[in-house]
DNA sequence: TATCGGACCCAAAGCGCTTTGGAAAAGACA
DNA sequence: TGTCTTTTCCAAAGCGCTTTGGGTCCGATA
C-alpha cells in the first residue's frame, strides 16, 4: 500500500494525503481524521527511503562504534546506548552505529559522505579535541555526551563532575573526616579531571591540604578499585574516607576493606558515583554503598530527545544540558572514628 | 555532485555512468576506467537514499538490542557486535539497532513494517523459537547466532556446543580424571543444554556415571564461578577437573581455588570455553587456563559476510555454519593427583 | 454587486538513483 | 553488398514520497 494508492482509495489527492498524515493545517480536521483512519485499517506505512529521498533528511542518528574499547566502558556504553535506542525509537528515530578498524574519524567521514545519517553522537570525550573539529569541519551536527574546554560551541549534555566529588567530599568534612582519598577514573579523562578538582578545593575551603598520596587514578574496574584501595588503607596515616569514580570500583575497594578487616561505615567511610547499570546496584551492597547517582540510561534517553530537537532546529542554547547528580546517603558512610582507635 | 552533473562533465548518460560505477559488462572497459576515474576525482558519492529507492534494497543488517540483557552478556555481545560492525563496513553495509522497552518481537515487528532493514542478526537464542517464527512469518530474512532444533530451516552460525565441553572431558578422562565438574551457563540456553550432553556423553563413553553433584548451571559471572567452585570443591568427594563455560566463570573458580588452598593444574585441572573477550585473557591467568577458543568477534565478522551472500542470493545451505573450537593446552591442566593425596 | 481573504484541495515537478527497451555503430558472414 | 550479431551507449520511465504554486469555493466586507 502506497500513497497513490491510499489515496486513489480516499478519493484525495496524494498531495492531501501526503499532508493530512503530516498534520499540516491547511486540510480540514475532518479529512485529516478520515486519512488518518483509512492509513490505519490499510495498514499504510510511508516508504521510508522515499520520505528520505524527497526531504533529504534520515532521522537516523549515528554513533560510531568502539572497536578498541576498555573493557571497563563496556557495560556503561551499553547502559547509555540503551536509554538512547529506547527513546529514539519512541520518537521514530533509528540508531546506526558503525566502527572502523583503524580511526574513529574514519567513521565520521563515511557518516558524512553517505549521509545516511543526521547527526552523529559522541562519547567519552577525553581532552583532544580531534573529532569534535573534524564534525565541525564536515559541517556534520553533533552532540557531545561530555564535554571539553570548548564546549560552548557545541551541544552536549553532561553531569556535574566537579560536583560528583566536591560534593560528598564537602559532606565528608563537614562530618569531621579530614583525610579523604579518591579513586578516580582514568586522568586523560575529562571527567576525572573534573572531579579531582572538585575534591582538592573541597579540601582547600575547609584549609584543608590535599595530600598526593591520597590519589590513584585508572581504569575503573574492580580490580584497580582493589588494588588502589589496598595500597591507600595500608598508608601509615591511612584515609578515613574514599572517594571511588564508580560502583565497580567501590566493589573492588570493599572487597580491600574486607581483606584487612576495615569496617565500612565506621572505620573507613566509602562513597562512589553510581551510573545505576545493572551490575552494580550500590543499594544491594553490604553495607549500602553512598553515592551521587545519575543514571547512564537517562542520560542516552535525553540525548535522543536533543538530537531531535536539534533537528528541528533548536538554538544550541538550549542544547547544552548540565546534570547534577543526587546524592543518596547510605550506610557506608559515618563520622570519622576518633583518631588513636 | 550527482550522478547527472558527473554524467555531464564526462558527456556521457547518466545510464551509462551508473552502470559504469556498478560494474556492468555492457559498458566497454575502457569508458569504466574513466568513470571511475572521473568519480574519485569529483569526489562522487552516489546518494544512498536514492539509490534505495530505486532498488528496493537498503543494504542495513538490523539487529535487536536486548534492553534488559543480563549483565554477563554485555561483553559478549559486543564482542560480537564489533566484529560485525566492523566487516559490515568493509562490505558496505550498515548496521542498524533498534531496542523495545517491551518486547523484543516488536523491534521486528517494525524492521518489516518500516522496512528500513534488509536482514536482521538473531542472537542469543533460547529453547523458545517465538522469535524465528515471527521472522519467518513477516517474510523478514535472518541469520542466527546460535541455533534451535530446527536450524535446518534457517541460516546460521553456531560453534559445536557439544564438542565444547565433549573434547576437554575426552581429554581429561584420558588422563586419569574421572571426577569432572561443570559450571555451565543458564540451563535454558541451547549451547548450554549441549554443553552438558557433551560432558555427560564423554563420561559414558568413558563408563563413568555422570554425578549429578558435579553440575552447576547459571549466569556466566564471576561471582556465580566462584560460588558454584566453591560449593563444588568442598564436597566430600571432590572433582579433579573442572570445566567452565567461559573464561569469566574460570577467574571466580581460580579465586575459589586460591582461598581454599587447592593448586591449579596439579590439584584440580580446569577447563574454560574462550570467547576471547577482551576483559578475561586465559593465557594471562596464573597459571595459564587451558580452554577451548572460539573468538566471538570472528563470528560477529563471518555473520556479515553471510549475511551479504544471503541477500546476494546463496542457497541456505552454504548458509549455516558450525565451527569448531580448538583446544589450547596450558598450564591449568595436569595429571589428576594420586588418590589419598 | 463586485471584491477580497480564508479554507481546502490538487497537478505537477522534483529528490537522485536504477533499469528497461531499444538504437546506433561496428564487425562477421554469406 | 546486404543481413545478422555484438558491442556500446542512451532516453525515458519508474521508485514513493514532499513541496511548490496555484485553483476553487464560500462567506464576509464595502
Amino acid at each position: 500500500m502506497n500513497l497513490k494508492t491510499l489515496a486513489n482509495h480516499l478519493g484525495l489527492s496524494q498531495t492531501t494525503v501526503s499532508r493530512a498524515l503530516n498534520g499540516y493545517s491547511d486540510v480540514s480536521l475532518a479529512t485529516r481524521n478520515r486519512v488518518a483512519e483509512a492509513a490505519k485499517t490499510y495498514g499504510y506505512r510511508p516508504n521510508v527511503n522515499a520520505r528520505r529521498l524527497a526531504t533529504g533528511r534520515s532521522s537516523v542518528i549515528g554513533i560510531a562504534f568502539p572497536t578498541d574499547m576498555n573493557m571497563f566502558l563496556d557495560p556503561h556504553f551499553i547502559e547509555f546506548l540503551t536509554g538512547l535506542s529506547e527513546k529514539a525509537s519512541e520518537l521514530d528515530y533509528d540508531i546506526m552505529i558503525s566502527s572502523s578498524q583503524s580511526e574513529e574519524v574514519d567513521v565520521y567521514r563515511r557518516f558524512a559522505e553517505k549521509g545516511t545519517v543526521d547527526l552523529v553522537i559522541l562519547s567519552n570525550v577525553d581532552l583532544s579535541e580531534e573529532r569534535i573539529r573534524l564534525l565541525q569541519d564536515l559541517n556534520m551536527p553533533f552532540i557531545v555526551h561530555g564535554r571539553t574546554a570548548t564546549c560552548d560551541s557545541y551541544s552536549y549534555i553532561d553531569i556535574d563532575n566537579y560536583g560528583v566529588f566536591h560534593e560528598p567530599a564537602k559532606m565528608l568534612l563537614e562530618m569531621g573526616h579530614d583525610k579523604i582519598a579518591i579513586l578516580n577514573g582514568h586522568p586523560n579523562r575529562v571527567y576525572a579531571i573534573d572531579r579531582f578538582n572538585g575534591w582538592q578545593d573541597a579540601l582547600k575551603e575547609r584549609g584543608v591540604t590535599p595530600n598526593p598520596d591520597y590519589v590513584r587514578a585508572g581504569a575503573m574496574s574492580e580490580e584497580n578499585g582493589y588494588t588502589f584501595a589496598m595500597e591507600i588503607l595500608q598508608l601509615e596515616d591511612r584515609p578515613t574516607a574514599l572517594l571511588c569514580s564508580s560502583v565497580v570500583m567501590a566493589k573492588g575497594a570493599y572487597r580491600a576493606c574486607n581483606e584487612l578487616g576495615i569496617k565500612i561505615g565506621s572505620e573507613v567511610s566509602i562513597v562512589a558515583h553510581d551510573d545505576n547499570v545493572p551490575l552494580a546496584q550500590a543499594a544491594d551492597m553490604d553495607p549500602p554503598l553512598t553515592v551521587t547517582r545519575s543514571p547512564l540510561r537517562d542520560a542516552g534517553r535525553e540525548i535522543a530527545i536533543m538530537a531531535m530537537n536539534y533537528l528541528k532546529g533548536a538554538d544550541i542554547k538550549e542544547l547544552q544540558c548540565l546534570w547534577h547528580p543526587e546524592l543518596i546517603f547510605r550506610k557506608s558512610v559515618g563520622a570519622p572514628p576518633r583518631s588513636g582507635s
